[in-house]
DNA sequence: GTGAAAGCGCTAACAG
DNA sequence: CTGTTAGCGCTTTCAC
């Protein structure tokens, strides 16, 4: 019994009298050996294991309704396909040290400008590698959503239901670590879409009814609460977030307005807790699940089939959802906000 | 340049002259070289990697608001302690098949029995495991709750405010999978502890007053739905879970109960939800981030100093929060209770 | 059907 | 301070 016919018992049986690999096996377990992992890996060159790259803390992940949607996604592909999932976040504050642990096959990031030095160094390191929510880079699929028309679609429907002034709370920029895995593009090009709308409506936004914050609950209260502060009364909310919408709409609560019949609010993202809280919130639906699922898929074209490869660039629909916490603008707030 | 001037600059970068080893460094970059981490991990004979082991499909765990605290904890403090995390749970329906690729140098296992064949064959391998919620074994570490005392609490709480007629919504056995991370064990536990108070005040639970499902907001509200439909009217629901908890209220709200004016509704953990549904849950809070933390620092003290290490057994306290799902039993529906 | 030997890419004694 | 060498534990041709 050499080393050989344990290898074989384990791996391919059927090159053994069935007798022997059986008494293997059944030796094996008495010993409690099982054949390490990482030599496996190390000869077969490869991990089977999938890396998700993302700038937050693991901690934050289980925390952050978007990423855990997203992570669902993810895992249901990987695990369908018979990867195991490696999640790679700062290790010690440094990204680049955790990734220079990572025993994956390929990976996918999330919320990761392009020009982030961590993605450049995979690039260079020839990994495969799938970006999602960040710009297109020829050489890597990707996978992003329409931000900008969703964006416009939930300013237009506000303009529809006659509101005039609007506060746009946006995500914090990369200078400050948000709190979600949505970065400088996105934000951008969901503000380019409120941007068009109210432009298409004639109506100029003026540079303090922009207000950001982290995209959490937290971080919409007290952007909200800022604004409020500062004597900004709109009659209208477009958040970039659910979570900052539901934030923002607890402040107003707290300060005696009723939604939507004092303001209306419209998040983003479509989590599942937007439909059951009070008033449901109305939101740009985005299909995070799925952006998950064809990050994995777009990532194990790249993997299982390095020659022939293409990548593609996938651009996902999002749609307004129209739930209770937007209404017809107010008649006379508005006029009390033209005084303010 | 050799290797080993290489592997010097990457890893003790001190024992070379400060230029040859930004030299080396910099022609790495320019390659895209990095050492393989696979090569790395063997020759050192460690992963820096703890794995957590789950019965649950990856997926399920980020939907799971008790598996998302409680890998919030086991999260923190990985991180701060530099290792990497590494979620193993069935691939193509096998633990075993898991754990056989696992690179880790040791693991938690979350609501597996002590029975379970995968504890057996990781205890057979000489691994390093700490159970969580499940039994104790005493050559290995383990941190549970206090289940018992907390649905004590909880059933002595309804019980006091003057109800009779409880049921009891509890979670699936391991035939069935559950939706949470809790078996056999937790279940009996907490079905003592309402056992207990019951028994202390002279009240008998009728067999058809205790039901079962998934721990999950459906689980919950299929159950009570269950219990309804076959014409148990309990003025108090003690669930063993606050998904269940909430599912169940949401039926009896359909049903057109006032809760708790016409039924009172006690959960069990505290996830964030609890505190936020209409009307907040009163429920037995247990530490769960708390639980995942301890978890892994039981773990690194078995796997860092393998000689002198002493297995600790932690149970963790619960207690008792009283919200708004609780209130005096009903005068006239115990009446028609009794009628039933 | 089974054993011998080479090598995966790296680290770490040990010389030089 | 730098190069040589021997493994880490496994897989995998290639003979037997």
């Amino acid at each position: 019994m050499s080393k050989t016919a344990v290898s074989f018992a384990f791996n391919s049986p059927e090159r053994l009298s069935a007798e022997t690999a059986v008494r293997i096996r059944e030796v094996a377990d008495t010993l409690g050996y099982r054949p390490n992992p990482v030599a496996r890996m190390l000869t077969q060159r490869q991990t089977m294991t999938l890396g998700v790259l993302t700038p937050q803390a693991l901690a934050v992940i289980f925390s952050n309704p978007f990423f855990a949607l997203f992570s669902e996604g993810v895992a249901h592909a990987a695990e369908d396909l018979g990867y195991e999932l490696h999640f790679i976040s700062p290790l010690h504050g440094s990204l680049a040290l955790a990734m220079g642990r990572a025993t994956v096959d390929g990976v996918v990031a999330i919320g990761l400008s392009a020009d982030h030095p961590e993605v450049g160094q995979i690039r260079g390191a020839g990994l495969p590698m799938v970006l999602v929510d960040s710009d297109d880079l020829p050489e890597h699929s990707s996978v992003m959503v329409d931000d900008e028309a969703g964006a416009r679609a939930a300013a237009e429907h506000v303009l529809g239901l006659g509101h005039r002034d609007v506060l746009i709370i946006a995500v914090e920029g990369p200078e400050s670590p948000t709190g979600q895995p949505q970065r400088q593009g996105v934000t951008e090009r969901r503000l380019r879409g409120y941007q068009a709308a109210l432009d298409a409506a004639g109506i100029s936004l003026r540079s303090d009814h922009i207000v950001a914050g982290r995209a959490s609950i937290e971080g919409g209260a007290s952007a909200f609460q800022r604004a409020w502060a500062a004597g900004t009364r709109p009659t209208a909310v477009l958040a970039m977030s659910d979570a900052m919408a539901i934030g923002a709409m607890r402040v107003a609560r707290e300060q005696g307005l009723r939604i939507p019949d004092d303001m209306s609010v419209v998040g983003f993202d479509d989590i599942d807790l937007a439909a059951h809280v009070d008033p449901p919130l109305t939101t740009v639906h985005q299909p995070i699940r799925q952006k998950g699922a064809d990050a994995v898929r777009l990532l194990l074209a790249e993997v299982e089939q390095r020659e022939a490869y293409r990548p593609e660039h996938l651009r996902l629909e999002t749609r307004l959802i129209v739930r209770g916490s937007t209404g017809p603008a107010p008649r006379e707030r508005q006029e009390v906000t033209g005084a303010t």
